[in-house]
DNA sequence: ACAAAAGTTAACGTTGACGTTAACGTTAAA
DNA sequence: TTTAACGTTAACGTCAACGTTAACTTTTGT
């Protein structure tokens, strides 16, 4: 167990076979492991990192760019140490954690700003709750004057 | 003064001219009163909406039809008392205040969850940087001891 | 008064993010 | 073993959200 195909992926995570294709052929998602007749196999990892996929861009409203810049930082050093056994030089991979952890905190600092523009919008909008409410009470009591 | 033509507005806001008459045929942007010659004159008022739009746009993910929706509750009743001095019956008014309400209760209730999410998502992102942290420091232990 | 700058509508072009169809090979249950 | 269900690649289609160009009118500084 623990193998699924690109059906049940699919299904899981609400989106279309041709979606999770593209998604690999972009590199957004990792390309999995083949059967002999060529069938891509999938762990239950491959569904959670998957999931995770669709919240950031579902939430973020990242376009399939900005997503590759995303998960190069967030989760995907998991994922490569699994998928891909890139034996780099130790120079190599000094560089590359340096440089997950500048966009690490770039990322970091984008949510954050992201989230206090949100609170100001949630702000308003029960601002304008309680505005709606006080005007609906005007509007009743004029109509009770006639 | 507070008088503003197209280039104003689309500079001020970052986006192109195109764009802002996109936006008000589509709906999502009100269509101002024009000059003799027809052309737009824009209030701040108008700038002020604009740039209301394009943060709920950027930051929230909206679509343009998500805009519609959005806009129909949170700001939009003080633009259509001002631009469109649409009298109805007092029946019409009150279903129509009513259904702001729900509305603005919906938007309240799914910014609030958005917020929930990104803040995981913020959470996840800080306990990854603390595991590369972790793992740089081992890297380079390792590399001492050569 | 007039040229340049800025405005207009109209219509076709582009890009991103998939959907759909075709033409074909593989797997699994009867 | 065969056939339905499922898989594959390849290529064209689609829709939203603008960009771009063309052909034209209006406004404004000198």
């Amino acid at each position: 167990m623990d193998e699924y195909k690109i059906d049940d992926v699919a299904r899981e995570c609400g989106i279309t076979k041709r979606t999770i294709r593209y998604y690999e052929e972009l590199g957004v998602f990792p390309a999995p492991d083949r059967s002999d007749g060529g069938i891509r196999i999938y762990s239950r990892e491959h569904i959670d990192y998957l999931k995770k996929i669709m919240t950031a861009k579902d939430i973020l409203g990242f376009s399939l760019q900005e997503l590759v810049q995303y998960l190069s930082v967030s989760d995907a050093y998991k994922m490569h140490h699994k998928t891909y056994h890139d034996v780099k030089s130790r120079e190599e991979q000094k560089s590359k954690l340096a440089h997950m952890q500048q966009m690490l905190d770039e990322q970091i600092t984008m949510i954050r700003a992201k989230i206090e523009k949100m609170k100001s919008m949630e702000t308003e909008l029960e601002e304008t709750k309680v505005r709606l409410n006080a005007f609906i009470l005007k509007f009743n009591e004029e109509a009770s004057q006639s």
